[in-house]
Parts: C-alpha cells; sequence; structure tokens
DNA sequence: CAAACGGTTGAACAACCATTCAACTATTAT
DNA sequence: ATAATAGTTGAATGGTTGTTCAACCGTTTG
C-alpha cells in the first residue's frame, strides 16, 4: 500500500479538551504520591511473596519452613522477605539460630481481603 | 552406635515444624487463588497506569488527553490502557475520531483509597 | 575449637515488561 | 477522493526483577 508521509505528528487535544485537562489534573493525587502508590502494590504483584504472607498469617514461621512449605530454596525466600521487611509488611524475631517472621499490621490483611472479593466475581 | 552419615545439603525443619507447616498451609488459598491476586496487583505496580487511573477518575477521557496530561506518547498510553481494559478496570465509548475511557468499577477505587491510607503513615 | 545448621547477601543470568518507533485502521474535513 | 487526526498494534530495545549459585556471618553443638 501507499504510505503517507506528509504527516506531522501532533496532537490537537490539548487545546480542544485543555478545560477537562486541568479540570482532572487538579483532582489528582501528587506525582510522588502516585509513585509510592505505585511501589506499594509492586510489593503485593508477586506471587511468591504473596504467597509468603499468606504462609505467616497463620503463625510466625521461620525461613527454612516457609521454605519447605512453599517448595523454594531458603535464598530465594530470604530474598524476598527482604523486600517485604523493608516496605514494613513483616517483621522477625531471632530465636537461637532461626528467625521467626511474622505479618506487621492488620492494614495489609485488608487491602489483601478487599482485593479477594474483587476477584471472586 | 550409628556414625553421622557424610553431610546432606538439606534442611531439617521439614522435620522439626512439620506440624506448623501443615497447619499454615491449611489456612492458605488456593495456588490458583494466589496468582490472581498478585496478577491482579501486578495492574496497579505501575506508575503510568496508577497516573491514567487517577486521571480518568474525575471525568472520562480521550487517549490524547491522557497523553497530554501525563507528559507522553498517545502509543505508550495505549498500550497501558490496552492492559487495563483486559483487566475490566476501565471501559471505553467510541464518540466520533475519539475514544473515551473511564473507570468501570466503584470497587477499585476502594482498593485503592485503603492503600493510600497505608501510605500516610 | 571446629563442624554443622539457619539464614543472609552480592553477582550473574534469564525472563519479563514498559516505552519507542513505524506502520496501520478508521473517522472526519477539505 | 485526499489529507489530516485519533487511536491501535507488532517488533525492537533497554531497564527492571526474580531465581540461582557461591560465599559468607552468627549461633549452637560435639
Amino acid at each position: 500500500m501507499i504510505k503517507h508521509e506528509s504527516t506531522v505528528p501532533s496532537c490537537e487535544c490539548e487545546e480542544l479538551h485543555a478545560e477537562l485537562i486541568e479540570k482532572n489534573r487538579a483532582t489528582m493525587p501528587d506525582e510522588s504520591t502516585i509513585y509510592d502508590l505505585a511501589d506499594f502494590f509492586k510489593i503485593f504483584g508477586d506471587s511468591t511473596r504473596m504467597s509468603i504472607l499468606f504462609a505467616i498469617d497463620g503463625a510466625p514461621m521461620c525461613v527454612c519452613d516457609i521454605a519447605a512449605l512453599l517448595g523454594m530454596t531458603k535464598s530465594a525466600v530470604s530474598h524476598q522477605l527482604k523486600i517485604l521487611r523493608q516496605s514494613d509488611l513483616i517483621t522477625y524475631k531471632k530465636v537461637g539460630k532461626n528467625v521467626f517472621y511474622t505479618l506487621s499490621d492488620d492494614h495489609v490483611r485488608d487491602i489483601i481481603e478487599k482485593a479477594l472479593e474483587h476477584i471472586k466475581e
């Protein structure tokens, strides 16, 4: 087919709907808030991390137990635990050679619960 | 007395805390549910998609407007809109040359709201 | 002390994913 | 009909990220 070549790559919507754009921009959160929000959700966006959260939801578990439960290596689990720790979603307590991990917040349960409701439809 | 065999690189936690593992495993959701949940959160785990959701939260917008508001190309926005569409988070309506996108669900607002509360602490 | 175990960490690799680019469709205006 | 605009799409690319591997630290046991 024949290519059209004289096209100018510009959009005139900005002039057409300038008011709408400004109105909607005004109701949006700060850019940094949006980034924080996306980063927060990113933590939950991995099935391994999600599994870990559910695993320790019932009772605190050590790394070795979590690895056995999920059928993964201790290393892989530990890497993900670090991410969950840095996000303040879990806390840990050393007992002898073991490190027991616990959910740090009921807030987390709420969000996951809401999402579960949305999924089941 | 039987002497210890040569060292085997295995973890003995499974034997030590077998009961705990089985108890916690019992309270976990299906594997497929966890995957669905992670996939759901993955959608929100990108600042561009999050920005789009906030942008059209106030009022429906066309692709060109969204692109102008976010300072992105129409192509990049369109790609993300496709993902949001496939997840049933947004709906669209064609009006002449334009395509207006809208949030499809109040459920989505709830989840984002909960997460915002968690962030602001 | 030395060996063994639970756990952590950094580097390397592979898989995934968001943006860009170019070409395409569809609708409207000249 | 032709050109311009709004939007979509597939391939390519560069960045991100989860897992593996090996080495390491801290605690406990012989």
